[in-house]
DNA sequence: GCCCACCCTGTCCACCGGTCCAATAGGCTT
DNA sequence: AAGCCTATTGGACCGGTGGACAGGGTGGGC
């Protein structure tokens, strides 16, 4: 039997949590007899703490809970070697899918930060430089790329159309080509891989 | 039934991996059923093949088995988002582990790499995380915001409706009151919105 | 000349996205 | 208690979007 211990700051259980595992138990300072999954849920989080618990506990995954997921917190808490950062209000199977991934040796964080973080750590780890240009917009042909361009400043294939002085069915055609070599399925997704850019925000949940 | 199934050079199937799934199947080239996981086993690694069949499969967890593993290696698998990289010679119980840590959502890379990928990971994006926030998300609610956050991210409202555990209709009357309060009209104006303004590329033409 | 890449256009159609009208419910302020 | 905000969902409507299928026109390379 798996032992979740929660820590919560003031020892309060999520009805989500005892969903999940109803045989949790909550505490609101670590310690106690060793569990096989430490939830961190104290607010704010603090590093020290949570260093010092992780520290305390070798060998068990812990994961960090957060009401509302940032980024910052994600990467302090994966540094100081937590092993998955999630949504304080997950569903009850989505804690036991991280409960799952990280007892057996892995990470979880969910797709967008996972990509974030993969992405930071290759960039760093591969030692390259990010191009100044967007990749994207040289795999297009000029009319493509005047078109996502039109696209990317929020025009509608009719506003595009008449800018570029083109028919309609035109701009479709020349979106569709650059939707299927830049890899996405829509508008807004290639506006988001020309913006290289940082997706945003995170969250594990 | 978890399917397994493992993409080898010359289809061959290592009697480890056999072992660890006796169901497994091997093929030289991706295609087929749809695998719960696809062990990439083709040497040498080729970044192209790998981020098509990555590709080619969504959701699916793919995991990249060496005869030698190379952190660099790791570390392109990783970025062309792979879940999880480990040696061809792992013991069964190993790769079965590895599965259940990926087939949860898990990234399995094995402590020393994942202990590197944290530390790079975590310099670089602590570095300079840009403390601002979008002036625009104060203005809507929590709910409000996770939704703009969600579509921000290039979601469907459908998606973010399962992200969110409500339905596609909830987001809708979110996103349209995050419309209103923004002063924009669709999703992708709220994206640029969003983002700190655009630089609104030139328009002679 | 032929092939090919690019540009342009058309129709048809399923699906998605944004809006209107309307309703229930909990929390907070007055 | 009444009023307001927020969150949630339903139904319906319709224009925008993206893909499938089909072309015609141009210019450059072999």
């Amino acid at each position: 039997m798996t032992k979740h211990l929660f820590i919560s700051s003031k020892g309060q259980l999520q009805a989500r949590w005892k969903s999940a595992f109803p045989d949790a138990v909550v505490r609101a300072e670590p310690g106690g007899e060793r569990p096989d999954v430490l939830w961190w849920a104290r607010v704010p989080l603090n590093s020290a703490e949570l260093s010092s618990a992780i520290a305390a506990l070798p060998g068990v995954p812990v994961v960090v809970l957060s009401p509302e997921p940032v980024q910052e917190d994600a990467m302090h808490a994966i540094a100081l070697g937590a092993r998955g950062y999630c949504h304080s209000h997950a569903t009850p199977s989505m804690l036991q899918q991280v409960a799952v991934a990280v007892t057996h040796g892995g990470l979880w964080l969910g797709p967008e930060l996972m990509s974030r973080v993969m992405g930071a750590a290759s960039e760093r780890l591969l030692g390259e430089q990010a191009p100044d240009v967007d990749p994207g917009l040289d795999l297009l042909t000029p009319r493509e790329r005047a078109v996502a361009l039109e696209v990317a400043r929020g025009a509608t294939n009719k506003e595009a159309a008449r800018r570029l002085d083109i028919t309609e069915r035109t701009v479709k055609a020349h979106l569709g080509a650059a939707f299927e070599k830049l890899g996405v399925r829509d508008r807004l997704q290639l506006v988001l891989a020309l913006k290289y850019v940082p997706v945003d925000v995170d969250h594990a949940a």
